[in-house]
DNA sequence: GTCTATATCGAGATAGAC
DNA sequence: GTCTATCTCGATATAGAC
């Protein structure tokens, strides 16, 4: 791997685990083994990598929530693999642990990213619902915003029950809450 | 005020306002105006001062849950007035964020009282909700368990959704969601 | 109880040699 | 491009006077 994708690939990571705030230029370092100097060469700073490395965790975030929303099924198929994917729970969203950085959402180039995932993720999901209700799937009655917005927090929200107890158990609970409730609007 | 009073409120706000790695014991002397020889002589230092102040926010947490559950009215209407009761929701959740800080979760004593909060949200409301279906409100299939998940997860995912769109507004929506299908639920 | 002085270490860079 | 030296602050205390 070259030196740049270490360094992208080692703040994305600590971001992951420490956040914004917890993450220091010396952490990223030692984790890509990447040397001071050769760091500084590449990148303004600690927050023009952390800029690149949110840039990808989007991305990739996207590519696997569309990879779901985008296969064949009905629409109540494709938001249960969505939800029911397999993912290291315990280790929470990317993305979604961003938004308690108070340094991240300072600063509107580091906060445009994922501002822009959350506003995509509930437009594509909300369209898929709508879809599911346009088709005869669902009774006319669900409202596919309300639902898909829902959804997306029943997600978020699960990664902190998980993490709150120390167990994925919490997770998994809530996606079928909300999959239990979801079943009962389809028409028979 | 008195002179411990303000350290544990400051502690709580910087906690609450920017977690726990990125408060500083300067910052809460700063905040209360209590300078560094007092706060020490008070408190053992950063995680002990932590301590009080999660412990202080937890047990208001859970009164404030405890006052819709214990309420009069249908399990739906309860559940209702705890979603919809005022708050503000971009400062989110002073315990759910600190589901996200590595040091406090990786200290026992701070731990404890967030797994515990969580523990106590989940149960009581999985108990409003079995009191619900016993009584007639709900349909028979309903999962007092998985859906109490998921409507703790709303809550909590909501925030987040709120905080990156920088509005209430998805907060407000992911509520509206799962109301509604809960409402789908509801024996006529 | 509260204050000021002092200490250690890491955060977050910049400078210039190689 | 990468390395080492150096710099300035702030984080997090401890010590001892008042």
């Amino acid at each position: 791997m070259s030196t740049l994708e270490r360094l992208i690939e080692s703040t994305r990571e600590l971001l992951w685990e420490r956040g914004y705030v917890g993450t220091s230029p010396k952490a990223i370092q030692q984790r890509s083994g990447v040397g001071q100097g050769s760091m500084y060469h590449h990148f303004g700073g600690k927050s023009d990598l952390a800029l690149a490395a949110i840039g990808r965790s989007a991305e990739e975030m996207r590519a696997e929530a569309e990879a779901r929303f985008a296969a064949p099924g009905t629409a109540v198929e494709r938001i249960t693999a969505y939800l029911r994917r397999e993912r290291d729970v315990l280790r929470g969203c990317p993305i979604g642990r961003l938004t308690q950085d108070p340094d991240v959402m300072a600063d509107p180039a580091l906060r445009r990213p994922v501002e822009e995932t959350f506003a995509w993720l509930h437009g594509r999901l909300a369209g898929v619902l709508a879809e599911g209700r346009d088709r005869g799937e669902f009774d006319a009655g669900l409202d596919p915003l309300a639902t898909a917005s829902a959804v997306v927090a029943v997600l978020q929200g699960g990664y902190v029950l998980a993490r709150a107890a120390g167990s994925a158990e919490p997770f998994a609970q809530a996606v079928d809450g909300v999959l239990g409730l979801l079943a009962a609007r389809i028409r028979t």
